[in-house]
DNA sequence: CCCTCCTTTTAGATCGATCTAAAAGCTTTC
DNA sequence: GAAAGCTTTTAGATCGATCTAAAAGGAGGG
């Protein structure tokens, strides 16, 4: 019987180096399937590994060779499904490589966002995938690249110098409004939401330029309150002004969808005599009646996007910044019709 | 000025040490804030730590120390918002408790959950929180327990020996039986869909038991299909046996959501001629029309209670385990009704 | 002034891997 | 048969923290 010490728990390399009768550094070659190693010695050391039940220690490993196989993921919010499914496309790029998420949620607040980046960097990240917080400053992206800290934006940018995966939510606006300005519609709402970041300026600037190429008015921004329970009773908001719009473009689908039961609520036919545009086409829109129509954006492959950016930064940490930008698509489904006798 | 190598780029706590003329050991000491250290010397060496800019390195640490605040946690599926609900609830409290989350995703199969966890491990995880894969043997379990990795059962459960957070199913059953007999129905379907595991189990005990109680039928068991999109076009399925059903009650909120949609496009009225109640009660449950009527779950409660389990697992490895179960809430909204004329 | 006791600080070993530089084996060539 | 050139293996230092056991410093008592 060969000598195991029944006290320690944890198996290690030595251990097995020991069993197969190489030295640790023979067996360390054998894990990192180096070519150097002999054949022979190689199959010894592995049965050795499967004998013994060894487990790699990653700690051990990050200690001296300074990659951790770890990357920070912080979103602002884990309960918004267009998060989660960001979060879902990035796992599976990451899981992809052979790394592992380490999570965290800012809550889309600085000064969380710099206790999370902190603690990243504590555990040792290879490099973090964020969507900065609404009033992020450039400044604190330049100081994580000074600390040569690799780093993606996703979603929402904050500095060009940092690699940035979203989608192009400005041509995602003009599909909107062009769809809906091709069923007759003139008068049309944007509902917005939210903190104020980067793609909510690109939506709302998309929305404005595309209702002037049209000759549109673009006045019509209407502010919704940011609990999802509180916009169904808001819709009333869109009609207060001088001017009663016949449609909506929703700032996202959380929002089209609180409105869609609130202007049902009031009374309107939503795809008949008013019409509803979202933006995102989350799982939902397919499922509620009338089906909603709405731009998509495919967080997950957004998330993938981001992922495969990292990755490549990690590879190369001095290529210039990359963006990768992609297209919006424009899901046609029940709730936008044809201008009729105007909306009341 | 004192010397600084400009080489390394990382402040390690010998620098800190240096900096502020003590010794590593006191300066380690200052950092797992130990009473043991003088007030002066501690302000001293907090100093020189912001001074250098330095970061701790976990990874040193845990290598010596054995302890990572690093926890896995493992899910299904990160785009079915009622697990990314759960993950929300995880992350808080684990945040709070100064670690941090290393996220995978077993896409609800065996074999990836065997591949997850062996990385966990790897990656020195201080215990896991999951929701085991379908099919899971208890033997896994009892491996692990074996290896003497913390663990967490959260939602469904395989071994009583292993700590487990959920919630009471079968009395949310009975709740939503109760609410549909006291409306006057007798015949009810059950929708269901999925993979097979506990907590399908238990809801098709608990709907069994709730109906052969009031001494109703309980033969009407109708599965749906997996895939979201498809629910809609499913609904006539409710249909095809002898009776004729005048309620159904959804295995979750994804069935009911995808129901209420399908059963409008089959000219019912739902909360009308036919009911419909939901399981898990997620946000879009009141954003519908009619507003959903669902047995809450409260995932996120979930999450924070299996948080929880961990964490005093973590301090007392050898405590017996335990089991949170919360109780469900019924949500009554618009989409059930008294019944009236066999629906059709 | 020495001894004890208590508080504070420290040197050096240690965790489990990787890395470097060199040694050991094995062919091949002259 | 020695030199040169490969391929394969290895000893020992190293990463940056923690831990142990003991030393240093200071107060109080006899």
């Amino acid at each position: 019987m060969p000598s195991e010490d029944r006290k320690k728990s944890r198996v290690t390399l030595l251990d097995v180096a020991r069993r197969a009768n190489v030295s640790r550094a023979t067996a360390s070659l054998v894990i990192r399937k180096s070519p150097l190693v002999g054949a022979e010695t190689r199959a010894r050391v592995e049965e050795a590994m499967r004998e013994l039940g060894y487990v790699y220690n990653m700690g051990a490993a990050r200690l001296r060779a300074e990659r951790s196989h770890t990357v920070g993921v912080i979103v602002p919010n884990l309960t918004n499904p267009f998060f989660a499914e960001l979060l879902s496309g990035i796992e599976a790029v990451i899981d992809a490589a052979g790394m592992v998420v380490i999570l965290a949620n800012s809550g889309d607040l600085v000064e969380r966002q710099d206790t999370v980046m902190r603690r990243m960097r504590e555990h040792g990240v290879d490099g973090v995938i964020f969507c900065p917080a609404a009033g992020t400053e450039r400044q604190f992206l330049h100081q994580l690249i000074e600390w040569h800290l690799p780093l993606v934006q996703a979603l929402r940018h904050i500095s060009d110098e940092v690699d940035y995966a979203g989608a192009d939510y400005a041509a995602g606006m003009r599909q909107a409004v062009d769809h809906l300005a091709s069923l007759g519609h003139k008068s049309i709402a944007f509902a917005v939401h939210g903190p104020i970041h980067s793609a909510y300026h690109e939506r709302i600037e998309g929305f404005r330029e595309a209702m002037h190429a049209r000759g549109l008015d673009s006045g019509l921004i209407v502010r919704m309150p940011n609990q999802t329970a509180q916009i169904p009773s808001a819709a009333h908001l869109l009609f207060e002004g001088v001017e009663r719009p016949t449609a909506v473009i929703c700032f996202n689908d959380v929002i089209a969808l609180g409105l869609n039961a609130g202007l049902t609520d009031l009374g309107l036919k939503v795809g008949g005599n008013f019409s509803l545009i979202g933006f995102d086409d989350v799982a939902e829109a397919d499922v509620i009646r009338p089906r909603l129509t709405s731009v998509s954006t495919a967080p997950v492959t957004i998330g993938e996007n981001a992922a495969r950016l990292l990755l490549d930064r990690l590879t190369d940490p001095l290529a210039p910044p990359r963006r990768v930008v992609t297209e919006t698509q424009l899901h046609i489904r029940q709730s936008c019709g044809p201008i009729a006798v105007p909306a009341g």
